[in-house]
DNA sequence: CCGCACAATAGAAATGGATTTCATTTCTAA
DNA sequence: TTAGAAATGAAATCCATTTCTATTGTGCGG
C-alpha cells in the first residue's frame, strides 16, 4: 500500500486541520487553494488507505457523515463532543481496551474494534 | 406525545423481532403481512416518537443504517456485534454512566448521551 | 348528524454522503 | 521505449433518510 499523491495531499490538509474533518471538508480545503487538487473520489480512496495504514482515524459521530483526523500510527482515541459548539475533547485513553480480557472471558467474544463517542456540553458552553 | 396507530404497529413488530431491526426491516415486515400497513414515512416518524418516549432504543452500528429495538422504558444498553454472523450480545450494564462523574470533574464536561458498540467475533463463530 | 380544525398518513420527490463505473492519465518495471 | 499496473476524475448510481404535499381520519362544537 503506497502513499500516493492524493494521500499526501490529504495528509497535508489533516496536518493543518484544527478539528475533525469530513471528506468533503478536506476536498473543499484542497480545491480552495488549488483548482486542480485531487477530486472527491480520490479523497475518499485516500482516506480509506490512510485509515487502513493506521495513520488516520475515522470518527463516527452518528450523524451520517464520517470525520477523520491524524493519529499517532496505529493508535486511536475517543471524544467528548459538545453539542452546543461542536468542539471536541480528545480523550487520552481508550476505555474499551481494558475491558477486552474481561469480555473475552465472560462472553467468549473476540473484540476487533469498537465505536465510542460521548456527547454533551463542554466546559465553555456550560459557563456561558 | 401520543401512541398513534403507526406507533402501535411498529411496537408490535419490535415485540416479535429477534434482533436489531432497521426502519426498512420493520416496514417490510409490516407490509409482508398486511398490504395496507403504514408507509415507510410513518415508520420513521413512529420510531422517532418511540425513541423520544424511551420505549425504543436506536442503535448505531456505523454502517449508515440505524437499527432499533425495544427496551425497558428509559433504559439503554450496548452490544457485542459479531462481524461474522451479525448476531449481537446485549450487554447488561452501561460502562459509560459510571464514568460520568469522573469526566465531569476532569473535563468540566456534562454528558448527555453516547454511542458505544463493540465489534468482533462471537463465541459460536470462533469455535467454527 | 354536519362541518370544521387539526393530527396522522401515504407516496413521491428531494437530499446528501458514499460508492461504483469506466475512460483516461500517470507510474513502474522490464 | 513500452506494456501492464495503479491512480485518478467525472458522472452515474446507490440508498437511508428527510421533506413536501395532498389526502384521510378523528374529535368536537353546533
Ligand atoms: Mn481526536
Ligand atoms: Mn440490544
Ligand atoms: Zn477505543
Ligand atoms: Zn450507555
Amino acid at each position: 500500500m503506497r502513499l500516493t499523491k492524493g494521500c499526501k495531499k490529504v495528509l497535508e490538509v489533516l496536518e493543518h486541520a484544527h478539528d475533525l474533518s469530513s471528506a468533503q471538508d478536506i476536498h473543499g480545503r484542497m480545491r480552495g487553494e488549488d483548482d486542480k487538487a485531487p477530486g472527491l473520489t480520490t479523497v475518499y480512496r485516500s482516506l480509506e488507505s490512510l485509515v487502513s495504514m493506521g495513520l488516520v482515524q475515522a470518527v463516527d459521530l452518528g450523524d451520517g457523515e464520517r470525520r477523520y483526523e491524524l493519529v499517532k500510527p496505529g493508535e486511536h482515541h475517543h471524544h467528548l463532543v459538545c453539542e452546543s459548539c461542536r468542539s471536541s475533547v480528545h480523550l487520552d485513553q481508550c476505555l474499551i481496551e481494558e475491558l477486552e480480557e474481561g469480555i473475552r472471558h465472560k462472553y467468549g467474544f473476540q473484540i476487533k474494534g469498537h465505536i465510542l463517542e460521548i456527547f454533551g456540553t463542554c466546559k465553555g458552553c456550560l459557563t456561558k
